[in-house]
DNA sequence: CTGTACCGGAGGTTGTTCCTCCGGTTCGTC
DNA sequence: GACGAACCGGAGGAACAACCTCCGGTACAG
């Protein structure tokens, strides 16, 4: 879609250059110190307690006042937005390289543990990419996403690895239900997912595998399963 | 839901027989007649919206004053608890009737059907569930549920139905994804969730099966997806 | 017909989120 | 080293939402 003139190569966290309306003059000293704090706390906060966070929560994270924060950044959304942007072009990058990939379910699966790894460590971008926060920026990944994976997914199918029944929504389904185990298990066992993709995949493949995945990452027992699940409480919306 | 009648035998919704501390006198009939109406909106209501859902909302649906509503039960939770209780008790039983089934393999799918068949049409339920709500709630169907779960996957796996590696948590965790599908897809495929159930026991079973099932539900195709995850947006919290 | 139980919904209370304002401080320049 | 512009901090107000109460008016039971 348009690139955000928002920012630049190394968009928002580098230099003045992304006040858009105007050729400004560089911030002072104690200015772009407080800017690049309030950068990496929001990249914190975000991931660690979701989108939800408020920008008075990233300032006092950063040691400085709201104020400042509000003097920076016009509102949440508009740091959010360029905060996910570099991580979803990452991902989306990984995607392309998958798409290179001779073999294609090796590929995919590269892909989605790469992509898994990313959102299982930050809840802000799980958030975005299941939909519950930007509407259009998701719409972004999907429009990036969707061709390579179905490019992979028929590619899957015809050298005989995945199931013919398989379509490549079911990835994009496969991988919404990873992000809830995903929040559900981010503190007890963050890379349980792993477990739950073998699982999955051994669903839609046509060869039984993943035998050694499932034995490195064994289940929650019981008494994990309720605590994490207790602890789920409050952890989305 | 199902047009059935609101006064049914159950618990909460027949007679003047829940006001604790006292032996009341029989309502009168305005007032029976209301309580009625407002027990049926409820479950109508969180069905539809979920726990979050205001006991404002429900006197409203139910064509009532709020008043109406809060001089019957004190508040949403007290009717919320009452009504889930009755609904849980409903797959508990479901699995314990599982658990007698000589075909452990069968009696757990046969189970999974029901329960999820039961969650995908009503959201509070799955937000109970999920433990996004009442975790009080949620401990008691672990308790009546953990001990049959267990015996009957042990069971499935000493018949060679069901793959060694996994284990009862991640039959919960299975149900919990899926729940998130039901959310999604509450409008769009209200039975999609069958697919990935199918999927799922591929996963973990040590026979492939279930390709009928998949070609009876398939995959939403990339514009369903799309829509579907875009309309989620606020649908949990 | 009369008194009591019940109805309705306006509006108060509490809690949350977002943002603004301005006295005081720091920076960079002369 | 001193002055003005740029910046900081956080109290607090505006906007919103959820929850519940109160009381004038209405419908039922005897």
């Amino acid at each position: 879609m348009t690139t955000t003139s928002v920012t630049s190569p190394a968009p928002i966290a580098s230099d003045p250059g992304n006040v858009p309306a105007e050729a400004s003059r560089p911030l002072r000293k104690d200015a772009a110190r407080n800017r690049e704090l309030l950068i990496a706390s929001a990249r914190e906060v975000f991931a660690q307690r979701g989108m939800e966070a408020t920008l008075d929560d990233i300032a006092r994270h950063a040691g400085l006042g709201v104020g400042t924060a509000y003097r920076h950044f016009a509102n949440k959304h508009e740091l959010a937005r360029a905060l996910m942007e570099q991580t979803i072009d990452g991902i989306v990058a990984a995607l392309d390289a998958a798409g290179a990939n001779p073999d294609p379910l090796a590929g995919l699966i590269g892909f989605l543990e790469s992509a898994m790894a990313v959102q299982a460590a930050d809840r802000g971008l799980r958030q975005v990419m299941m939909g519950m926060h930007d509407a259009a920026q998701m719409e972004q990944v999907h429009d990036r996403m969707g061709p390579v994976l179905e490019d992979l997914v028929g590619r899957a199918q015809a050298a005989g690895q995945v199931r013919l029944e398989v379509g490549p929504t079911d990835i994009g389904m496969m991988v919404t239900m990873l992000c809830t185990v995903a929040d559900i298990v981010a503190d007890a066992a963050p890379e349980l997912w792993r477990r739950y993709l073998a699982i999955y995949l051994n669903g839609i493949c046509t060869q039984t595998c993943s035998t050694d995945v499932m034995a490195a990452f064994p289940p929650l027992s019981e008494a994990q399963f309720r605590t994490a699940m207790a602890a789920y409480k409050g952890s989305l919306g």
